[in-house]
DNA sequence: GTGAAAGCGCTAACAG
DNA sequence: CTGTTAGCGCTTTCAC
């Protein structure tokens, strides 16, 4: 495929050499600018060698010579990646590809400074642009001296709104939450929330009850428990709630994320309970390692981790960073499966729940 | 703190200009060489002009010059980057980080030729070394013509045995669950597999009753039964033993992976076994995202995914890529934890399940 | 002890 | 239409 007599890359002047041109005649054939004034002839020429000798442009010298590489810095503020950051890189990942360019990923560690000796690392190799990411959603410490680099926060913020970023729309998420329920017909619900100090857990609490209202149930009337992110939370909080006689036991559970509604499908279970006959099930998150565990499949509503990845990257593949509002709020749109199913003794038009448009990034 | 009074980055011309000294000299003092002849004067005057100014070397331009980039290759050859690739990254990174190198990530996607677009695309920009690796391990598709760099695979072999590789000793893992088992005095014991086709399945059993025979258990006398390793293969696999009258019961179910043992920890609680009390559980692979769901928590078998990273990039970094043996097989230790108690009606000798050493990487 | 100069591989004026 | 030349920012040999 690519026979070359060197025992090095072959370079511009290899390639001159064999076509018997100027290194720059080569340079003009590989990057079609706007005034070409290359013969026919040469060119065919030039391009046989180039497959001749299996020539790939150094990046590096171009990078150089450019000042752009063709890359993107991503650092994950956490000991080491994760699984809802991998998303999220996967998202800035398949951007960045699609234009040319490639990731250059590290983690901050538990390293003391960690943040900025990452940023510094990846700056040193002059990557085009920098996404700082993390696992759950957070405020982040950055460092006070940045790179002068586009920088674009993903899944996480600061809170001195000195840099855009990509977020969840939670209280969005809530309500879609709600909304699955609430549509095929249940009155008697219970959420359980995750720990109080999470950045996303009040919002959802908050986006839920709000739309519980919409349909005509008081928010009093909603079982709130609160819990942390946990399975043997959820177990723990649903066991009590299931060992209620039934006229008054909660008919559907929504939980603060998947790992909840975990412990929920283990209480239900112990309880000799059907899911979703007995009882209907939302998750959050729609975090595949969980998802792919449950049957019957989880309905849960989906953390747009991989959006916030790839509309990261974008905004620094088109350099349009300094456009970027503040924050961006991305719709977490509702994933109806089969954990949900009509209130016993209510009957829904049949469709099952609606599933509304899930709405454009909303701007704050 | 880095108050430049430039609207680029320094450069090492701007430090020799601030500290009155050429280029060449801040250069000697920043890469101090064999024979430094710099003046302890002059040194002190270079290093207070670099921190005044903030510089920081420009790593492409000292690739150019020292045809060495600080950087790391791995391609992914999935789809997308996946939880058990994750931590493989992990380990290449880390170890990386720790040689001054950092990683420069991609996937193959599901483009054709994915695996020969990503390595080239990482090649062009010269990368010091290249790793591939995989999900689940199994034979690569490599392109016939590889890029002219040290190339090593993690979790994954090619079957013409041309490239260097580390993988997980599924034998020896499946002789620890059996031996976890073992220890604790069961002799009915269950083994359900992983799908037959992927390459560690039959070692894993294999090792299994191997070890089964050296503490006197016929290999005829495990009820082995054939699953897929997902959860709802183990969940109906443990449903049907679990269904048989105590006395022929089997008092331990080993499972072919962690997500399987999720399902049979759904079955005992829906038979009303406890476990370990009534019920002994080993999973395989020592997944986070599974094992943090388990209560009680399971005792499993590690999938070296950290290692092979660590090792393979220890190998380019260290450029003993060469030395390499064809495969080195690194241990998949035991890792007991809770869901294994001494057999109803025996009594071990109180300390649980012995460990023994995990033994150092073997060659094969 | 220090600096001038060449060059890593490529691009882009500017000549011819 | 094509080639010469001058760098991008750094390292390194060799001269002073």
């Amino acid at each position: 495929m690519a026979p070359q007599g060197l025992d090095r890359r072959p370079t511009l002047a290899d390639v001159g050499r064999m076509a018997g041109v100027s290194p720059t005649t080569v340079s003009f054939v590989l990057n079609p600018r706007s005034k070409q004034t290359i013969s026919a002839a040469t060119r065919a020429r030039v391009l046989q060698a180039v497959n001749d000798l299996g020539y790939r442009p150094n990046r590096t010298a171009q990078s150089l010579r450019r000042s752009r590489t063709g890359t993107i810095g991503i650092v994950v503020d956490e000991p080491a990646m994760e699984a809802f950051a991998g998303e999220t890189v996967n998202g800035a990942h398949d951007l960045a590809w699609s234009e040319g360019s490639v990731l250059l990923v590290t983690h901050t560690g538990r390293r003391p400074h960690g943040m900025r000796l990452a940023m510094d690392e990846l700056a040193d190799r002059q990557v085009d642009g920098l996404i700082v990411t993390c696992s759950g959603t957070r405020a982040l410490e950055l460092p006070e001296t940045l790179p002068p680099l586009p920088l674009v926060l993903a899944n996480a913020f600061d809170d001195t709104y000195a840099v855009p970023c990509f977020l969840p729309d939670e209280r969005f998420g809530g309500r879609e939450t709600a909304r699955l329920l609430c549509a095929a017909g249940h009155r008697r619900l219970a959420y359980l929330t995750g720990h109080a100090g999470a950045w996303a857990t009040s919002l959802r609490l908050e986006g839920f009850l709000e739309e519980v209202e919409q349909h005509g149930v008081a928010r009093g009337d909603v079982v709130v428990r609160e819990g942390y992110y946990y399975v043997d939370s959820g177990h723990a909080l649903a066991r009590e709630l299931l060992a209620l006689p039934d006229a008054t036991r909660p008919t559907a559970i929504a939980c603060g994320n998947d790992r909840m509604a975990l412990g929920v499908y283990l209480a239900a279970a112990e309880a000799g309970l059907r899911i979703p006959e007995d009882l209907s099930v939302v998750g959050y998150d729609d975090h595949e390692p969980v998802i792919t565990q449950l049957r019957p499949q989880l309905t849960t509503v989906r953390l747009p981790l991989y959006d916030m990845g790839r509309l990261a990257a974008e905004a620094l593949a088109h350099g349009s960073v300094g456009q970027l509002p503040q924050r961006t709020y991305l719709p977490c749109p509702a994933v109806p499966r089969d954990s949900v199913a009509a209130a016993p003794g209510r009957h829904t038009d049949g469709r099952g729940p609606r599933v509304r448009e899930t709405g454009r990034a909303r701007h704050r």
